[in-house]
This record gives C-alpha cells, structure tokens and sequence, in this order.
DNA sequence: AGTGCGATTGACT
DNA sequence: GTCAATCGCACTA
C-alpha cells in the first residue's frame, strides 16, 4: 500500500491505514454527484462537499479541482445572505439544494456557493478554497500566478482561477454542463472544523470545515491543522 | 435618490 | 501586521 501520495506541487500527502491513494486515481474522470446524494441540511452538505470536486467547463478549456474549505450559512444565520428573506440577488439560496449561488463580494471578487435546503428556505454553503486538479496552466492565465498554492486559496482567487462569474448563478451543479459537482478523486483525508472567517456580525458557531493539513486551505495556519 | 458597508484581495510597513 | 480598492445591494427617506 502506498504511504505517501505526491500532490500536484510535489507536496506529500501522509496516507492513512486503509487509504489506496495512487496518482492514478487522483486524475481519473469525476462522477457528476446526483442531488439524492447531497445530504439534507446546511451544515450537513458544508461537511460532505469537503473532497468533492468542482468542474468547469468553459470555452477557454476545463479546468477542475478539489473542494478543500467550505462554510455553513444555514437558515436563520444573521451572516447568510439569506436571513432577510428572498432578493433579486439571493433567490437561487432558495431553490432546492444543489444550484450555485455566485454574488460579487467587495466589488472585486466573485463567491461562489451552493444552495443547500429544500426550496422555499434559504441557505448556501460557501466554497472556500480548491486544490488545482485540471487545467492547471488556464487557472494560471486567469490568475496572474503561477503559484500552485495560490490559485484556489481563498473563495475570491478560487472563483478567479475556475472563470466563476455572475453568468454562473443559478447553475445546476447535480448535473453535466458549465459548472457541475463531481466525486471525490481520492480518499478525502480527515476534516477539521472551526470558526468562519471575515465574519464581523454575531458571536461564531463553529460553521467552517476544511480538509486538515491541506496546502491549499485558506486562513491562519491555526486554522488548518 | 442617497448612503453605508461587506462571506476579499493584493500591496505595502 | 495594516490598509485601500471598488461596486452591487439592501436599507432609509
């Protein structure tokens, strides 16, 4: 059994007992994730897109990578953008569970998140940060960085590298097309939980999950162990 | 119609 | 570590 897996930058992945890893598998095609798979709940799906894949597929090319850092904005949330009831802007947080929700944050990046509860209630799980899987060289072009590490970290760069812009919101990620979920290309290594980041309203419920030990999450250091 | 501000990022001390 | 950039949106009037 393999114990060590080499990542897309040559950073060592530890395995753990059981775990298969092999670069074969890490670079298989993605199974596109059926809305009957997604667990039900906000914090639930925070939890279970950890791993997951996220594909694009644009005219400049496909480019895909792996879901390492999501947030939790559930119903109620005086943080969710859904809290004040249904907008022009949010109104995809209130179709049922699956759909991208993608809205311009400081007017200078796009963040894109994923509708999580039955339709009539409002509530998204924001993605965070993306292990480069495919397409790599495009992500580059679009980010105006050929830092690896920095091309996913942090759900403005994320949205940057995948060409995730307003023309995204309302996609259907449970099925094939310009934006779509897949599984997970290799065993998803354990999943620590903490506080949000840049959340300045209310005391925090620990609503952020993220793959430990992973290069590519965003947030302090704390934070990712 | 006007205003305040944010689920961020990149540059800089 | 600090801070400005930048703009769509929700809220007030």
């Amino acid at each position: 059994m393999e114990s060590r897996f080499r990542g897309n930058d040559g950073y060592f992945w530890e395995a753990a007992p059981g775990d298969a890893l092999t670069e074969t598998a890490a670079l298989r095609s993605p199974r596109c994730l059926n809305r009957a798979e997604l667990p039900l709940g906000t914090v639930e799906l925070a939890r279970y897109l950890i791993g997951k894949t996220l594909v694009r597929e644009h005219p400049d090319g496909i480019t895909s990578g792996r879901i390492v850092e999501t947030e939790a904005y559930p119903p109620g949330d005086a943080a969710g953008h859904a809290f004040r009831g249904p907008t022009p802007r949010n109104r995809v947080l209130f179709l049922e569970r699956g759909y991208a929700y993608v809205y311009m944050a400081y007017g200078i990046s796009f963040l894109c998140n994923v509708s999580s509860e039955e339709a009539g209630v409002g509530g998204g799980v924001l993605l965070r940060a993306l292990e480069p899987l495919e397409g790599i060289p495009l992500m580059e072009t679009r980010r105006h960085s050929t830092r690896l590490l920095d091309l996913g970290r942090g759900p403005g760069r994320m949205a940057a590298a995948m060409a995730i812009d307003r023309g995204c919101d309302g996609i259907d990620l449970c099925a094939r097309g310009p934006l779509w979920l897949g599984d997970e290309p290799r065993p998803r290594r354990a999943i620590g939980r903490s506080v949000r980041i840049g959340i300045s309203r209310e005391v925090e419920a620990p609503l952020r999950f993220y793959e430990r030990h992973s290069p590519f999450v965003s947030g302090p250091t704390r934070l990712r162990a």
